[in-house]
DNA sequence: AGTAGGATTAGCT
DNA sequence: GCTAATCCTACTC
């Protein structure tokens, strides 16, 4: 696939099968991030150490590690230097749901990986698989196209989490999701922390 | 060198 | 509904 608009890539990315290390699930869940002109995306401020991937070529994994105890992926789909990408959310697990299970410690199947941080361990993905090429056949890592979900089976909305201008869901409605689907994660908007009393 | 805050989750009320 | 957990990243001197 050759690089192109990040929300078309999301939109398209609906339903496509991503195998990781004796799992394989069925995405569901997306959200958009342009580059430097999206106030909500990590490359906003340019180029760092952390989202260096995301300014390179499409089709590649950039995992950044949050909260100081979770991973999350993305699929890089611009041309170099442009930094788009697209946050993979939450997916069902299609193969392999004994091991998801495991890593999970859960057996509701449902909440395998329901949620960007629960996808990233249902994969066993970790921050060293950042930049991993997804179609390679030798990465451990891949990404199955499947034909494109239908325009009317996909919602869209405000982005998760994200604080600030770009979490605003007029300008930026750029989460996508399939209809109805029960593995979507719950919204929840951006909410400030105060900090511990000390 | 210090520090504020995060593209979240699990657990409890 | 609310909040602690926990450390990396980037921003500000």
């Amino acid at each position: 696939m050759t690089a192109a608009d990040s929300r078309t890539t999301a939109r398209r990315l609906l339903g496509a099968h991503l195998l990781g290390r004796g799992v394989s699930l069925r995405i569901t869940e997306v959200e958009a991030y342009a580059g430097e002109a999206d106030p909500g995306s990590h490359a906003f401020r340019g180029k760092t150490p952390r989202n260096e991937v995301m300014f390179g070529p499409p089709g590649h994994l950039y995992c950044y590690f949050t909260y100081g105890m979770h991973t999350c992926c993305n699929y890089v789909c611009s041309e170099p230097g442009e930094a788009g990408a697209v946050l993979i959310r939450a997916g069902e697990v299609i193969d392999g749901i004994e091991l998801a299970r495991e890593r999970r410690h859960t057996d509701k199947d449902r909440e395998l990986a329901r949620g960007p941080a629960r996808l990233t361990v249902a994969l066993g993905i970790s921050l060293s698989d950042n930049g991993t090429d997804l179609h390679d056949d030798a990465s451990p890592l891949r990404l199955d196209w499947q034909d494109p979900f239908p325009a009317e089976r996909i919602l869209s909305g405000p982005r998760v989490g994200v604080s600030g201008p770009g979490g605003d869901g007029e300008r930026f409605p750029w989460r996508f999701w399939i209809d109805a689907d029960p593995t979507v994660s719950p919204y929840r908007p951006a909410k400030p922390r105060r900090r511990r009393a000390g």
